[in-house]
DNA sequence: AGCACGCCGACT
DNA sequence: GTCGGCGTGCTC
């Protein structure tokens, strides 16, 4: 239970309350606290507690204090104690927000281990563990001075400023600003502020509000079959009013079941149709017929009942259910590598029953864009409400009410999100990370940058529990450590319900576009099948890993290509919003009609992205239907959803998308797959390519031939039809990719041969970005030695948001390394950086296991 | 990260 | 002469 000691938003502390450190009237108490702030500060602050808190008070409670001279925010308890600070008053802390704890004892270890794993302090993986409705926001409000005698003189600014804030109770600055514009806001009430003409506060509200629904019921003399039936009676001359009751027993049927009448009916149930129905509720509930109420309703309440569904499990399911749980007699971690289609999920399911049965909490995680996916329908059906989801796409309120149903007991079962490891799980017994490979999986910006499996398998072992990672296409990582003993190995290579691999064709671009046979982007082997899908009613998924129209326009005279201002990247083209987009920072502009440079008319779009087949398939099938999804076309919550189920119901003919359409679309009418751009996604300048290439192709490829005695076909438009990779993907072969990409990485001493740290350094100045980073890396060689730094070198992009990146990477070998000291030797370099005098505002980020 | 305090250029 | 620019350093 959540008591909130006070009652927000209402709360004001006046600002005068809060500078006082010492409490008047009692006397002090021993009891310290030391607290986890969300500040990127690597240490926590000892705050004091008042005696009348102190028996209250718990660790992982979030509590109100005073941080520096006029902030106002919430932080946790880390630690509770009785030693006094040795060189500083403590401040008390101010306000207790909750009676039992929000954040769990192995919620905090696991925090700490993160912090200290993951290079950043405590305080900034609270920050982004904490769903925003569970933290605080204090904001600086003003309020006019009551007492105010006009006594001092007062500008013609101020007392236009004062005006607008007599016209309302408070204001935050933002509002004093809107309301006035063009006044310098800050300077004009800080000397109202002076001349005591307004009062500032901090107000400080809870963000999360319950869901409340109005509801009304009869009234406990009518709530019986004796009582409904005497009323119908009494009301036999107001048929209004008759309807309306008859409306609440069609829904409530007192009658047969009186006790039904206690959960009552939501009043909007009365009022949807008319309004006459609503006064005549009016006069019902005045007259004493009825009674109105409110409770608290969760925001996943009209979930189904958990049906008792059967699931048939094939052989190779149960087998492989069988290794699993063989291999977690001696081991934590087991890795399933089962292909596309072999129907791992019913595996999970059964794992997630077991566990659940045995009393223990189980967590379930996917990519983003699986869990909007048929797959979670699946999983509501057979575990109902007793399921929550964490997602992004939800909103805090929902976000909270998850968190706070699983302390409550409410959910013994998540599915969620990368983020969804921070959640307050006390007694994980199973931990379920399905397509472990993806790299969605580790975050990027802000701290802390961790791998959400990673941490998992960290989180089992706190709590004694198992994971399963699942995949058609492990990370060579996770295979590795399943061939070296460290994981357990479960395969599974049958297709469920006998479901045939799809059949591939490779294309070959150079030869098609020599016979001229090319029309834009498509091949006509491309363009037949499809041709073929279309007169057939079959479907077809079009895969192209970019999204706009054109990733760059050029002018034809001069050569000259749009570029970002903020950033070094050609901007892309968007079609149907008229915009040039940069993709790193998010810039726009209009697109030129002529040539900024030379005035040429001349500038075309160059390459294509997902709009721009989208656009040419209107133009070669003007009757098919065509759907693009990606990031621009599922922004709205449920777009995505909607252009699943559209697909589903076969109102789409072609769906053309970048990797969104490689997950979760699970329909058997799809019987063509076409690839395009394979060799950019195979030839990108990074050493995990080949992997990422593999399994995007095959996770594609898994699409197609999903119809049971009839193959899909998969086509692929490369400019290399003999590229091993390819051949790898054709065979469905991943031992060869794996034991080709392995020895690589053994030769190279990359992961998982060696962990890797990158430090990126940045700066608004070229110059002063390299020599930070150049002067970093000969810190850093001292100790490590020249094998073990690599770079400074400039990034793919080198320039983002106006800050020049120079990248340093760190390769450690996993045996025999003090992997904590060098981690500390690392910060330290770090920190002299930036604390450089001949070095102002350089920024460094290091992002320990960098993709 | 905020936020306040502190020292040098363009205005009444 | 003042306002206000953002550099620097601290936060229990």
């Amino acid at each position: 239970m959540f008591l909130n000691l006070q009652h927000y938003p209402d709360t004001a502390v006046p600002t005068q309350m809060l500078v006082q450190n010492t409490l008047p009237f009692e006397e002090e108490s021993t009891v310290f606290a030391d607290l986890i702030l969300p500040v990127p500060i690597p240490k926590l602050f000892t705050y004091r507690v008042s005696r009348a808190m102190s028996g209250l008070i718990k660790v992982g409670a979030r509590v109100i204090v005073q941080f520096g001279k006029n902030r106002v925010i919430t932080a946790v308890v880390g630690k509770l104690h009785h030693t006094p600070p040795a060189n500083y008053q403590a401040k008390y802390v101010l306000e207790l927000l909750d009676e039992e704890p929000l954040v769990m004892a192995s919620q905090l270890e696991l925090f700490r281990w993160m912090a200290d794993y993951y290079l950043c302090t405590i305080g900034e993986v609270m920050n982004v563990a904490l769903p925003s409705g569970l933290k605080i926001t204090s904001q600086s409000k003003v309020q006019f001075n009551p007492d105010f005698d006009y006594a001092e003189l007062l500008t013609e600014e101020e007392v236009g400023l004062l005006e607008e804030i007599k016209k309302h109770k408070s204001l935050s600055y933002d509002e004093v600003a809107r309301l006035t514009e063009g006044v310098n806001v800050n300077a004009v009430i800080k000397s109202l502020v002076g001349k005591r003409a307004v009062i500032l506060f901090e107000q400080v509200k809870e963000k999360y509000k319950p869901k409340i629904s109005r509801k009304v019921r009869l009234t406990e003399s009518y709530a019986s079959a004796a009582g409904v039936n005497g009323l119908m009676k009494e009301l036999e001359r107001q048929p209004k009013q008759q309807e309306v009751l008859l409306r609440y027993l069609s829904f409530v049927p007192v009658q047969s079941n009186a006790g039904l009448n206690q959960k009552g009916l939501e009043k909007a149930a009365f009022t949807q149709d008319d309004n006459s129905s609503n006064s005549s509720l009016q006069t019902l509930l005045k007259n004493g017929v009825f009674e109105q109420f409110e409770v608290t309703v969760s925001r996943f309440a009209d979930l189904p009942e958990a049906p008792a569904a059967v699931i048939n499990l094939s052989e190779s399911q149960q087998g492989a259910i069988r290794q699993i749980q063989d291999h977690f007699q001696d081991k934590e971690v087991v890795l399933l590598h089962g292909i596309t289609g072999s129907g791992k999920t019913e595996v999970y399911i059964h794992m997630i029953k077991q566990a659940l049965e045995s009393g223990t909490q189980v967590l379930f995680l996917l990519p983003e864009i699986a869990l909007t996916t048929q797959i979670v329908v699946r999983l509501r059906k057979v575990f109902g409400d007793k399921m929550g989801i964490y997602h992004s796409k939800f909103s805090d309120n929902e976000r909270v009410e998850v968190w706070k149903g699983i302390i409550e007991g409410k959910f013994q079962f998540v599915v969620g999100v990368r983020s969804a490891v921070f959640l307050p799980f006390t007694n994980l017994g199973l931990i379920i990370v399905d397509e472990e490979h993806e790299t969605s999986y580790k975050q990027f910006d802000p701290a802390p940058r961790y791998h959400a499996r990673d941490v998992a398998v960290v989180m089992a072992y706190m709590h004694h529990g198992k994971v399963v990672l699942g995949s058609a296409t492990p990370s060579l990582e996770s295979y590795y450590h399943a061939q070296h003993g460290r994981y357990g190995l479960v395969e599974m290579f049958e297709r469920y319900g006998d479901a045939a691999l799809p059949e591939f064709l490779l294309v070959d671009i150079k030869e098609e576009k020599k016979s001229r046979k090319m029309k834009n982007e498509f091949s006509s082997v491309m363009l037949n099948y499809m041709q073929y899908n279309l007169e057939h009613n079959e479907q077809t998924i079009l895969f192209q890993n970019r999204r706009g129209y054109s990733p760059y326009i050029q002018c034809e005279e001069c050569d000259w290509i749009a570029q970002c201002n903020n950033c070094d990247v050609s901007l892309t083209y968007h079609m149907k919003v008229a915009e040039l987009r940069c993709h790193y920072c998010g810039h726009k502009e209009q697109v030129p009609r002529t040539c900024p440079n030379c005035g040429s008319p001349k500038v075309k779009t160059m390459g294509f992205g997902t709009e721009k087949i989208e656009d040419e398939l209107h133009l070669i099938y003007p009757n098919a239907r065509v759907q693009r999804m990606d990031m621009d076309t599922t922004r709205a919550k449920n777009a995505y959803q909607q252009i699943i189920q559209d697909f589903e119901n076969e109102q789409i003919d072609i769906l053309v998308g970048t990797q969104m359409v490689s997950k979760g679309l699970d329909f058997g009418n799809v019987s063509v797959v076409g690839i395009f751009d394979a060799d950019r996604m195979i030839h990108f300048p990074e050493f995990r390519a080949s992997e990422r290439a593999f399994q995007m192709l095959t996770q594609v490829s898994g699409r197609a031939g999903r119809r049971a005695g009839k193959p899909g076909k998969v086509l692929i438009q490369t400019h290399n039809p003999g590229q091993e990779i390819l051949r790898w993907v054709i065979r469905n072969d991943y031992r060869t990719m794996y034991n080709t990409e392995i020895s690589e990485r053994e030769e190279y001493n990359y992961p998982p041969f060696s962990r890797l740290i990158k430090l990126i350094v940045k700066h608004t100045d070229r110059d002063t970005a390299q020599r930070a980073a150049t002067t970093l890396a000969e810190l850093l060689l001292t100790e490590l030695g020249q094998s073990r730094v690599l770079g400074p070198e400039p990034p793919l992009v080198e320039r983002v948001r106006n800050q020049y990146l120079f990248n340093i990477l760190i390769k450690l070998e996993r045996e025999k390394i003090n992997f904590k000291a060098v981690k500390s030797f690392i910060q330290e370099k770090v920190t002299d950086i930036l604390t450089d005098k001949t070095l102002k505002n350089v920024n460094v980020v290091v992002d320990v296991d960098s993709m």
